[in-house]
DNA sequence: TACATCATGTAAGTGGTTACATGATTAG
DNA sequence: CTAATCATGTAACCACTTACATGATGTA
């Protein structure tokens, strides 16, 4: 939340349908859990109401403390060393299924990569021309998600014809 | 748990160790949540307390009710679509510090990949040699670790010179 | 006898999801 | 006037972490 009001003012509103084409596909949240934490971020002291519309519409800003704390999280907190698959977690049980189950679920890991390969390529074109911050930078981490999928899917082919 | 049970009966003691050297590389957890969970699938009735040992020990076994719900969850249940990050979330909000903090970060995260290369191999020594389904499992884990590793430096210092 | 290791648990709190609940405004 | 969209929130629940708490057994 703090990063998106990075680039301008926005009503939660606003900040949900944003989040839903760019950080949703790198950390998924759900429209309540951006209400809450918007509410929090106000509490604490961290952004501002500037501004209230029709519909109960409030107008989120960042403040001074709002741009302290975000930029600490960026150069000062260390990502999470381990990140979390229960796609690879059940690759250490597959003996417990017969062969071609085991098969079928690695190549169905090929084919999600595939469908994902595909869902980046038409984020792409939305965010292809843009020279705001959001663009430039969701750039890079597209290309990230580009070559992640490219590698899933080669290991799923190879690991399915490792199973005998 | 039920996964780790499917290979033998074992206590909480055990498992945790088990755990520590497998599956916590592609899905954390605590000492605290292991024994809850344990406690949680012996009240449902998917596992079983064995064997009572010295110092309060117990031993556990799956069951056939354990053993269907853990095939259950392989075949059946679909896998999350997008794997939380928050290295990649930083990267959307780079604008937010100078061009040198955020070369720097991706710099760091670069070598981060390197080290975690150097992890899987010194893991690797350890599955290396087993034919338990774990260890034959584990190491296809182990290859795809390594393919995201060696993805996710290049990414990094490729990234790196893309700031401006 | 002292230290390492074996061994299990609980309480408080945070992060996150699901489901529910409500209503105003605008465009056709 | 009616449907889509704008717009916000809460309650209950589950997953997970942090910190604390305790004690038995084997071995040097």
């Amino acid at each position: 939340m703090l990063g998106l009001l990075s680039e301008g003012p926005a009503s939660g509103y606003d900040l949900l349908k944003l989040f839903d084409v760019s950080l949703a596909n790198v950390w998924p949240a759900t429209q309540s859990q951006l209400y809450t934490e918007l509410g929090k971020l106000a509490d604490a002291g961290l952004v501002d109401v500037a501004a209230q519309g029709p519909r109960g519409r409030k107008e989120y800003t960042i403040n001074e403390r709002g741009l302290a704390e975000l930029r600490h999280w960026i150069t000062d907190v260390e990502p999470t060393r381990v990140v979390r698959s229960d796609m690879l977690l059940r690759v250490f049980f597959l003996a417990q299924v017969s062969p071609e189950q085991a098969r079928s679920y690695l190549r169905r890991q090929a084919e999600l990569a595939t469908k994902q390969l595909e869902h980046i390529a038409s984020i792409r074109e939305f965010v292809e021309r843009g020279d705001d911050n959001l663009s430039v930078y969701g750039r890079l981490a597209l290309e990230y998600g580009l070559g992640l999928a490219e590698s899933q899917r080669q290991w799923a082919e190879w690991a399915e014809g490792q199973i005998r």
